[in-house]
DNA sequence: AGGAGAATAGAA
DNA sequence: TCTATTCTCCTG
């Protein structure tokens, strides 16, 4: 049929990006109709089956293609879905992390969409009561169905209403639906905005950064340096109403903890507009509608995790990164991209400003503002009258512990308590007992799956000493009650994780709230706020891990301890001393927010070492200092760009082997003056993990071009190499753990 | 990746 | 000799 023919020049075709890891594009016909632009998603067939992939470019058929091509089979969008700026970020990012552009689009589209679904109605979506409901409503049961049905008896209401409106109203709308009586609607007209509460006076200093992001033209990058409490948030808020006023929309990023329902709050009561948000624990669908909202221009400010920095902004005005020294901007599988870097390299290319916030800055980003690429925004003043908090070391050498804890800090506890305040007692280890030992032989109970062969990584013990369970694996078993090597009954849990302080704290405070947060005590949904709600205002004693370190805001916290430090002043990782400085910081944070001066104990054996020292005399910019300089002189980040490359396979041979070839292909390909190190193959930190031998190589550079373009050239030929069809290997780009 | 045909090793 | 499993190749 005339009429189905393509109507492009003869020789256009489609090049389209497909989620498969091959580093091409592939060629197609146009599918029969209108011809699909550049960003739009088609379906294609491709061997045996369909995929949906995106058009990134048309043009004449690539040479060395075959002969005849094959015809997409549809086009999916009517306009195109990434397109412009993003997908031109997107082909950066591709190529910097050397992954298939197919890829990372699939990484960087909802679930939905990656799979064809047109995108989502956007309008806003509300319940409705049918005429049964309306008049059922008198004779229903109490309940939450009939609390919603009485809200929605004056008229519709609108999802977000509802939500704000009453706990569960989901459920609740189910069952009114599935019993006829109300239905969902589309809502024409949009939620009207109501005009934004206004905050508090900024101080000098916060105007001075409210003035400097605002008044930048074009992008321009910023660090926002300021101590706990200092409002940073103040800040972004007046950078983002300034952003709105000249009509474009904003784009957060916050920490995978920090994107807590009190925030939401603060930006949604200040900012008087709907404020949408984008994580992993939205369902495909809503993330699909988040997207599309972006997409078409309704959605003014977005807030969001990691994956949020690849929501379209047709419209850009400004990107803010909150905590931007978290680790968990960093992918650690997959596309291993740095949300926070992407942030930057879009900004750019959107022309707009990037505020990169925190009280802890990364090592590289200080760096980078102490080099003039970015401009360093200071704020020293804790708003209000908050105080800093009094850091105090507590040395333990020699005093008996119970379970970790020494008499002095149980002695701080009790006065705090006594005198009607809360304390939070912050161990970095969650769990019963990190170890559990026969005190007859010394057998330790060790997971079979991960690490060397004779020695495996400690189970950690769980369920006050009942179960025992691998943090790296996930294998849990339950514990013996006798020694599996002696017989003997003496097996004792060594050392102490939350679990175990909890249990004692409880009993050396009977009738006090003794409240445990971590990953295992707030597995469901909602559990970090329940078990806050529970914890209340009043005195008690919180024990947690890492999630307590920032987030919820907890303001009559008087004491903070801080135990189990000390294997974290000795870790091999380079990184490890500046993540336990951040922790320490950001936990000693938590304290004082409120007009009560906080106090902070820390706990160590080396009340001594260097890092300790630094950071109570000099404070985190003191130490980030001296950090800097050993990094400097050890040539490790900010002033070297690492690549590793890691493999995997259940024979360690296959490890090195694949390794060696591909260092082998890298030395060659660097040439007579190598501009990049070559270390390894080196077993990873953990040898063995689940099983799998891991085997990795690390690529150092003092320069980015020269290490992207020796990745450049080598990839190609270490794909090739017929030892890598015997493991499963991967490049991580810029890693941040040497795992 | 994932599907398929080819090659290879085990069971009757 | 037939079938289960691994290997290798290919995708436009």
């Amino acid at each position: 049929m005339a009429s189905d023919a393509p109507s492009t020049d003869a020789g256009g075709v489609l090049r389209v990006a497909l989620p498969v890891p091959l580093h091409r594009l592939f060629d197609y016909l146009p599918p029969p109709g209108p011809v699909p632009d550049v960003g739009c998603r088609v379906r294609v067939p491709f061997g045996r089956r369909e995929l949906v992939g995106v058009v990134v470019e048309q043009g004449a058929p690539e040479p060395g293609g075959p002969g005849e091509l094959k015809q997409a089979m549809a086009a999916l969008d009517p306009a195109p879905l990434v397109s412009g700026e993003l997908l031109a970020s997107l082909r950066w990012l591709a190529r910097y992390v050397h992954a298939p552009l197919g890829e990372v689009l699939a990484t960087a589209l909802p679930g939905t969409l990656r799979h064809g679904e047109p995108l989502p109605d956007v309008r806003p979506r509300g319940w409705q009561l049918t005429p049964a409901g309306l008049e059922g409503l008198a004779s229903m049961r109490e309940g939450r169905p009939k609390a919603l049905a009485g809200a929605l008896a004056s008229g519709p209401l609108d999802e977000d209403g509802l939500a704000a409106r009453l706990d569960g109203w989901r459920p609740a709308a189910r069952t009114l639906e599935q019993r006829g009586l109300a239905v969902q609607v589309i809502l024409d007209a949009p939620a009207a905005a109501t005009t934004g509460a206004p905050g508090p006076a900024p101080n000098a200093e916060q105007q001075a950064a409210i003035d400097a992001i605002t008044g930048a033209a074009g992008f321009a990058p910023f660090l926002l340096d300021g101590v706990t409490g200092s409002g940073k948030t103040e800040v972004y808020l007046h950078a983002i109403e300034a952003c709105l006023a000249r009509g474009r929309q904003a784009l957060v990023l916050v920490p995978e903890i920090g994107l807590t329902p009190q925030l939401l709050a603060r930006f949604r009561a200040r900012l008087g507009i709907p404020v949408h948000v984008f994580h992993s624990g939205l369902s495909d669908g809503d993330r699909a509608r988040t997207w599309a909202a972006c997409h078409d221009r309704q959605a003014r400010v977005v807030v969001g995790t990691r994956s949020a920095v690849f929501l379209p902004l047709p419209e850009p005005g400004l990107v803010v990164v909150d905590e931007e020294h978290d680790g968990s901007f960093k992918q650690l599988d997959g596309i291993r991209y740095h949300a926070r870097d992407f942030a930057l390299y879009r900004g750019k290319s959107m022309g707009v400003p990037v505020v990169l916030g925190s009280a802890t800055p990364s090592l590289e980003s200080l760096n980078n503002a102490q080099a003039g690429r970015y401009r360093h925004l200071r704020l020293h003043r804790r708003a209000g009258e908050a105080r800093p908090p009094s850091v105090r070391v507590v040395d333990v050498r020699k005093r008996p512990l119970q379970a970790g804890l020494s008499p002095e800090l149980l002695g701080e506890v009790e006065r705090e308590l006594d005198a009607g305040g809360q304390v939070l007692v912050f161990r970095n280890r969650r769990g019963y007992a990190p170890v559990l030992l026969c005190h007859d032989c010394g057998w330790s109970a060790a997971c079979v799956r991960c690490s060397t062969e004779e020695r495996g990584t400690p189970m950690t013990v769980h369920a006050a000493g009942r179960r025992l369970q691998c943090h790296h694996c996930g294998a849990r078993r339950p514990a013996p009650s006798a020694c599996p090597d002696c017989g003997g009954l003496g097996l004792q849990p060594q050392g102490a994780g939350t679990e175990r302080i909890e249990e004692v704290l409880q009993e050396r405070f009977p009738g006090r709230r003794v409240v445990r947060i971590d990953r295992g005590s707030t597995r469901q949904r909602d559990g970090l706020a329940q078990r806050l709600a529970e914890f209340g205002d009043g005195p008690g004693i919180l024990v947690g891990t890492q999630m307590l370190a920032k987030g919820h805001d907890l303001p009559n916290l008087t004491l903070v301890a801080v135990v189990g430090i000390d294997e974290g002043l000795f870790s091999a990782d380079f990184r490890a001393p500046e993540k336990l400085a951040q922790l320490l910081i950001q936990v000693a944070g938590r304290s004082g927010r409120a007009a009560r001066p906080g106090r902070v104990l820390l706990q160590t054996h080396h009340p001594d070492h260097p890092l300790l020292a630094t950071l109570l005399q000099g404070g985190y910019h003191a130490f980030a200092a001296q950090e800097l300089g050993l990094r400097e002189a050890a040539g490790f980040p900010p002033f070297a760009y690492l690549a590793l490359l890691r493999a995997e396979a259940r024979q360690l041979a296959d490890c090195d082997g694949f390794l060696r070839a591909a260092r082998a292909v890298l030395e060659e390909e660097a040439g007579e003056e190598p501009a990049v190190d070559l270390h390894g193959p080196l077993p990873a930190p953990m040898p063995r993990r689940a099983g799998y031998q891991r085997t990795q190589l690390l690529l150092s550079s003092p320069a980015r071009p020269g290490l992207h373009a020796l990745l450049g050239a080598a990839l190609p030929r270490i794909r090739a190499l017929p030892e890598a069809r015997r493991v499963r290997w991967s490049l991580d780009v810029d890693p941040v753990d040497l795992y």
